[in-house]
DNA sequence: TGCATATTCAACCATTCGGTTGACGATCCT
DNA sequence: AGGATCGTCAACCGAATGGTTGAATATGCA
């Protein structure tokens, strides 16, 4: 597990997976809960989480018959590196990054309704 | 071309992909002088361009019968932040990252050596 | 004009990816 | 014991990915 960048933003590139990441930012989820904002089936999701399992960025731990899936930002450290030697990119504006997460919760909220 | 968090990070995925971006750290290239450290078709390697392209992460004018490539690194900007948001990593340590960057070059190097 | 160089296009191929469904193993609850 | 819930496994499917080769296009040069 020791996340090489390959792993790390080939699981990024997903959008379902950065958006599990982001709720997992605010606090640990059992796997069903992680399942439940999206349209698709428990398995797709446990595949997900699977491969963010794989990459490193979140760890899952079995208590009784529910998995608590936990987020692990320290898997982002070397890519984070990597991309900030291409340059100086502004030290973290929290501000813009709420907006930024909040849009693309928004995005896949409104992907799983046109569904419904 | 606005470079989503998609387009970025899938772009990034790739090790050959991220070797070319760090050879165009150095200096904007010709195509076929990016190809010739891979051991692999122009043909695939002008694949990679164009995805690299797509993302936003480099840009190609044609002057007389050659393509020159330049890096964008702006293009890394909302993907920067997007990790960004989930930990302060600490501030960019460009030793560090001359390190990993030459580690993975020589990667890329042996890989392409193997061949020959 | 005619040849060499630089790059892409088109078609193809094997593998991976993101999703599905149905069956299964564990665990909790009564 | 028996039923409901939690999560994964196995098999399958269509689309995307990363590579190939051979032909085509565009430019530079003698």
């Amino acid at each position: 597990m020791p996340a090489n960048l390959d792993t790390v933003f080939s699981a990024l590139a997903d959008p379902t997976r950065r958006a599990i990441l982001s709720m997992l930012l605010e606090d640990d989820m059992a796997v069903t809960d992680v399942a439940e904002p999206f349209q698709m089936s428990l398995t797709a999701i446990s595949k997900h989480l699977g491969i963010l399992t794989e990459a490193g960025l979140i760890t899952r731990e079995k208590r009784g018959r529910v998995i608590w899936c936990k987020l692990e930002p320290d898997a982002m450290r070397s890519a984070s590196v990597w991309m900030q030697g291409f340059g100086q990119f502004e030290p973290v504006d929290l501000d813009a990054f709420e907006r930024f997460l909040e849009c693309e919760l928004a995005e896949g909220d409104a992907e799983a309704e046109t569904q419904e």
